[in-house]
DNA sequence: TCTGGCACTCGGTAGACTCGACTGCCAGAG
DNA sequence: CTCTGGCAGTCGAGTCTACCGAGTGCCAGA
């Protein structure tokens, strides 16, 4: 859509296909996108775009094999495009992607009507690209990396158990239990909360100090207690949150139960799905197709990933996960426009872009 | 002939089989269980617990399928156990199954470290759970249906924006951001928590009134707001907090891609499983095998359950989620120690139970 | 340079056949 | 009356063969 910046472009110069190659790969990949089929040269020919005959296809299709975009299972069987050829598709051919309006409407109603705790939201925002796409989903939401505690408070629950509430810059909302083993007056606690704020307030979670000490030890113990729980806070603050929407449509991706299985398993490890995406969003692509990223448990996948951005920076990013044969059009225009949504969600203050409507 | 009671009591009494027949289809189980094969009247023969030919045997088997404990695939294979085979097998013939020696080290290792939040934690006992068991797991925490307001606190986050959090009586913690047109000060955030607090601290979430009302109109507007989204909170009171852990060993579990889609999609639907749980722990049982939940698109799975207990009342549940030929002594015992475990985790200050060691 | 034609390849399907793991039944022994 | 060994029968699974057809590579001619 009117995207002037190339950010999805291989890195490598692609060599120029002369245009009815391209045409003809274009043809291929369209028409295996969609029937999972090896597709021949006659279809090729019946199909628009080129009027040739299959003859003539059929040599260039040997041409576009010699160089790497194509593959054949077996001698009598059709092309499949290989990871080359996807990507030369996804650089220079495929019409950028629109959200039918239906989905446009979807994605409007859901983010008007959004509401609830940002990890709330991630979560059904996981959700939704995944409806919107028919593809599995992940979420990617802001790190706490940079955040500064804002508020710090210390709410009893009974006798002897509390929970600390940590309030961050970004939004964001950390809570643990802790235990105290003697009785503790609500004047304690609220010492305490006194205590902590003002030694953590404005601190970067990383930089959390020891607890203070006040001189009461019933006061002491709180903040000690809620220190040493509070440090764990800081060590998972790369642990970025991410949220996974609609797992199930990977078994529906693949028919090797062997690999939805792998791929399943890989989504339940945040580390390697988080690392993933920001690999990806760092080399500059928003596709990556099958070995391109380099992990070899996903060379059967191809991952669509826009980034969110927040007061300028990114904070996160939208995924789909799909098989190599997904639909690239489609997915990159809903992981654009929901990553766009999300980014004008989370932060509202945000200066607004020069603003064009979305996806048109 | 071969039916030598003639007692048709209820057919819920479980009309008992003679011992033989009892080993008869505890072999059978058994051996199905291990091998996911058909299990012929040698193989039953050759295992121990009964010493009489495979004739025998033959009959005997014939009379299990007559009775509804046994299938057979077609003319020429084995017996399968039908959901009343596994049935009578978890009421009457397994022996209560233990948790290795390793195993329950990374129980206790696992309760012994865990800290974080009370979300951070139920997630991670569903992962728990499941690398347990090689099933998939899932943990229904505690809901803020009776909760009461412990603590509410307004957070301002930038100029406009600001986190409203909530602190409630069995420690959960939510919270929503609020957007504020015009600028407000700290003073008014301070004035609008003490208004709020007042006003909703000790009161459960379903009866959050509206908000109160202050003179200030900065004040108020800010209360408004928080009130407004936090009217959510109440609704959502009933969404209970739902982990699922290790949806991946799904696909190991059953063979045909479909059924795999399908329990993955109902994974996905808090409320379907949430609700699943409730009633099978309502109707007092701990497994729940096949159709006997009435849920039709689970049916080629069985569910085992053990309650959370908090405070005396049940407050959730952890559950496993496999195959009707799941591994039942093996998952009920884990589902029991970890719901246990997480029990007492949760609620410390608890009375300690008679306090036995775990699942011996 | 493109096209139609032709021989060739090879995966997939269908039918025939065998193999073997079962069963049910029965007559005879304990 | 119960149990057992034996035996005929059933039927899925695997193998082999033949065949079909989609698709290719190549070539001569326009």
């Amino acid at each position: 859509m009117t995207a002037p910046d190339p950010t999805h472009r291989a890195q490598r110069e692609p060599e120029e296909l002369d245009s009815r190659k391209a045409a003809i790969l274009e043809a291929i990949v369209t028409e295996y996108i969609g029937t999972a089929q090896p597709v021949g040269s006659s279809h090729v020919a019946q199909a628009s775009g080129v009027a040739v005959s299959s003859a003539t296809i059929r040599s260039e299709m040997v041409a576009l094999e010699r160089d790497g975009y194509l593959v054949q299972p077996h001698t009598s069987a059709g092309r499949i495009p290989t990871d080359k050829g996807y990507r030369f598709f996804v650089d220079h051919l495929s019409t950028p992607g629109v959200l039918g309006p239906a989905q446009h409407q979807q994605v409007s109603t859901f983010f008007t009507e959004a509401q609830g705790g940002i990890e709330e939201m991630l979560e059904r925002t996981s959700s939704l690209l995944s409806d919107l796409t028919s593809y599995a989903a992940v979420v990617v939401g802001p790190s706490h990396e940079q955040a500064t505690v804002r508020s710090v408070q210390v709410v009893g629950l009974s006798s002897i158990r509390a929970t600390v509430v940590l309030v961050l810059s970004d939004g964001g909302v950390e809570n643990r239990a802790i235990e105290i083993s003697e009785t503790v007056t609500s004047e304690e606690l609220q010492r305490a909360t006194q205590m902590l704020d003002a030694a953590w307030n404005g601190t970067a979670l990383h930089d959390l100090a020891a607890a203070p000490a006040s001189g009461d030890p019933s006061v002491d113990i709180i903040c000690e207690r809620a220190a040493a729980l509070i440090a764990g806070v800081g060590r998972s603050a790369d642990h970025e949150p991410l949220f996974v929407g609609g797992p199930s449509r990977l078994a529906g991706s693949f028919d090797a139960i062997e690999t939805v299985r792998g791929v399943l398993s890989i989504l339940e490890q945040e580390l390697v799905v988080v690392s993933l995406l920001r690999d990806v969003l760092e080399s500059g692509l928003s596709v990556a197709i099958g070995s391109e990223h380099g992990f070899e448990p996903l060379a059967s996948c191809a991952v669509v990933v826009a980034p969110v951005h927040l007061e300028g920076q990114q904070a996160g990013a939208v995924g789909l996960l799909g098989p190599t044969r997904m639909n690239y059009p489609a997915a990159m225009a809903a992981a654009e426009v929901v990553g766009r949504q999300l980014s004008r969600h989370l932060g509202e203050d945000q200066h607004r872009s020069e603003g064009t409507t979305d996806a048109g």
